[in-house]
DNA sequence: ATCACTCGCTGATAATTATCATACCTTTGC
DNA sequence: GCAAAGGTATGATAATTATCAGCGAGTGAT
């Protein structure tokens, strides 16, 4: 290993006095085609990654939490936005000017470099969850998004799904009628269990085990 | 657009006089497990980047061609590679020892600059391949991955395809059984034809409408 | 030269997933 | 309060894709 991991230090630094915006749950914070003004990253909340296709159907690249970029995708490449930002739950970014970052990175090597570590491991996650994703059927798509909420985003197996059964079809890839009956097979064969937006996951091992691919 | 483009000129210059290495067809240049230790570069040639699963099937992540880098996923945030980089013609790679690398980055940030958005502009390709060809069918995907040998790597209509129908299907996701009948309905409607390892669109036009999924 | 192996190819059948239709419940706007 | 819209749910059927089986041609190794 020769470069230090650098997770929210960098960006506070540099973002200790810079905007901050709040948004509230399903509010659209950057939308498909806008001019990249501003380098964003996430202070606290949640929120998705998505775009439109030609048909208009939606697909979700991937989910953010605090200390992640929202500027990913083409920030340093394109002129425009190719993705939409939206909220998933109360949500605070921090931006600062592309232009301010750009003179700060230049300017030290550092920095850059710990920037370039930390888009690096992001974009590289988005990655390896869609590769994962593919080689599973959709039972195993749909217990690997519920484990990811579990466990990399709340870390604990009883929470709010942020998000609709359209949306994880959006983001593995399979219809809506599909992940619902797939999720109510979990429900029946008591892996999880429901109250209203609650998840609960009752039975991790055979839900890790489908999630593997069983 | 704040920043400038920079192709193969940021790593050219570190490259200059750095180790060189020749490998032939088929041969592997990187695998998975191995430690990285330098960073590299495509001078010429042609490789693919794929992994291992857990029930030993091969997945493509992505082909690199020249200017592009082979160090990519997780190498600045891991220890060790978790691809394989195979070469699929005869290739030769650039490689410059990972603490000179960051010996120059923390020095420049204009270079680091550079690399970053070299870099980011490589794993963005990644992703939005990725998710064009999840939203296609089997038709569609074999037509995308034809196109993009056609357009992005030969610049030819007419072109010795590189990999076998199974690799197709590793990239696809989808079983060589499948990217074999595809292929075989695309010759009978005469769209491809076939000769040898050599392949020619005939009906491009067509070829396009079914990769945009018609 | 022969064996083992991979590739390209095709067919039959099974499994998986999508589509269409319908229903009920909740939320939202007026 | 009521209508409209979206979310969850389920069933029947169609479409798509995978699996299994088999074959000939080519390639590499011994």
């Amino acid at each position: 290993m020769f470069f230090l991991h650098v997770h929210g230090e960098v960006m506070e630094t540099v973002c200790g006095n810079k905007i901050e915006k709040q948004f509230e749950k399903g509010e659209i914070i950057i939308s498909e085609g806008d001019e990249i003004r501003d380098f964003t990253y996430l202070k606290s909340g949640l929120v998705k990654l998505s775009r439109k296709g030609i048909d208009g159907k939606d697909q979700i690249i991937s989910f953010a939490k605090p200390f992640d970029f929202v500027s990913l995708l083409s920030v340093f490449s394109s002129a425009t936005y190719n993705y939409t930002v939206t909220a998933l739950e109360v949500t605070t970014i921090c931006m600062i000017q592309m232009d301010e970052l750009k003179d700060i990175a230049m300017r030290n090597g550092e920095f850059t470099m710990g920037l370039m570590i930390h888009m690096s491991e992001a974009t590289d996650k988005i990655i390896l969850n869609n590769l994962e994703i593919r080689r599973k059927n959709l039972k195993g798509r749909v217990a690997f998004v519920i484990l990811y909420f579990a466990k990399y985003i709340y870390a604990q197996n009883r929470f709010e799904l942020p998000i609709s059964r359209r949306e994880i079809a959006e983001y593995i890839g399979m219809t809506t009628e599909n992940v619902i009956r797939a999720m109510s097979e979990f429900r029946k064969d008591e892996i999880l269990r429901f109250n209203g937006k609650e998840i609960e996951i009752v039975n991790e091992k055979l839900l890790i085990s489908i999630a593997d691919y069983g």
